[in-house]
DNA sequence: TAGATTGTTAATCGATTAACAATC
DNA sequence: TAGATTGTTAATCGATTAACAATC
């Protein structure tokens, strides 16, 4: 399979989504300027992330639907079921692991881990809750190459180096702060915080703009 | 104040973070390339969004913490403090309302909004819980121009519609799909699934390159 | 056929990076 | 002074956009 980018990636994720939302006949097909519309992209653009993955449509049908489930999914979910391991049971590592929970057979958070000895041997949303410590042996034994951190900015780089250590891929970073790791290592990083401010910064600015129009 | 693009305004939000952390004497100065190596960016970038926001340094000192610190909250905060209005007090929306409960005085969750009436007229961590329809009347009230959006998929764009029509300029928007809002409103989206399935590939992808290594 | 869409190449755009004189 | 950093301009890079022949 050729080499994508990290954008492309993701808009293959949103394309499988609408598709799937789409609930039409298996046969039917449907154009990249429908799909652009829907994703928010342009047509140009779909077709360049579908002939990533392989897909070719026709002039006269555009895109076969079902053939692009199913294109999309073999280039995401690859043949085995991949499980990943939530660090910090707090209120966002609890509403994650509802947001995740049963969503996909072939990705889900499959082990929990929080240094609270209250949160210990705990079952949430049918996922057991682990000792810190034992986070090496678990992702070891399950063969997690996922991890998820939602513990406190000031934990979370302690927390990725032993994420590292479990013999971890890739990270999701929900942490406010920067995590340091090897090269080698993919991290993905939701900085809420980040994400609210420049929202506030925006209404703001468009707030002044709107004010000084006639 | 000069135009800067979205990253750069998203990068000032994570300066100010490390520097309002980093507890050194107010009169103490930092490098860009320090500044830099805290962020995961280059020396070069932080000297230019430094720049966008009116900031100089001096090549024996570089940069006084606290006049950068006040430089960057002159320019993200504005004057007055802004209200936001979350809109889904489910799992997710808890979690955030948490997540951002009295962080910042110049920027919280005012009030929110759910549609099912056994949330109504709680205080959820000192927020007070509203009927849906009352939108337009709290935002008008309370001068709010920042909407979160933490409702399921298939409710997120009427949701965010009646946000559009209750004033608000800016969105936030969790919700696993693309909002059509007109181009005046700015919108952010945090797409949990694309970042999870995205680091699903990307750990797959790593662990396949490693396993080819002799 | 006519008209719209696909696949692919060339052009554009913006952001990042490199370079370097000015500064402390 | 010498050496490192700043501020700013030029070069590079990558991604997006435009263009257009081939296709149905």
């Amino acid at each position: 399979m050729r080499l994508v980018s990290d954008k492309t990636v993701g808009r293959l994720s949103l394309y499988r989504r609408l598709l799937s939302g789409l609930r039409q006949s298996p046969a039917q097909g449907i154009y990249s300027h429908e799909l652009a519309s829907l994703s928010g992209t342009t047509s140009a653009q779909v077709r360049r992330d579908l002939m990533a993955v392989g897909c070719s449509g026709s002039p006269s049908h555009g895109y076969d639907v079902g053939q692009l489930i199913e294109a999309i999914s073999g280039f995401l979910d690859g043949s085995e079921s991949q499980g990943a391991a939530l660090v910090g049971v707090g209120n966002l590592g609890r509403a994650i692991m509802t947001y995740f929970g049963g969503r996909r057979p072939n990705l889900s958070i499959v082990a929990a881990f929080d240094k609270d000895p209250y949160k210990v041997d705990r079952v949430i949303h049918g996922c057991r809750c682990h000792r810190l410590d034992e986070l090496p042996r678990v992702a070891a034994s399950q063969q997690i190459r996922i991890g998820i951190i939602t513990v406190p900015a000031e934990e979370a780089q302690t927390v990725a180096e032993l994420l590292v250590r479990s013999g971890i891929r890739a990270i999701l970073n929900f942490a406010p702060l920067p995590i340091r790791v090897p090269d080698a290592i993919y991290v993905e990083d939701i900085d809420m915080t980040m994400s609210l401010e420049k929202v506030a910064y925006f209404a703001r600015q468009r707030a002044a703009e709107t004010a000084v129009r006639p």
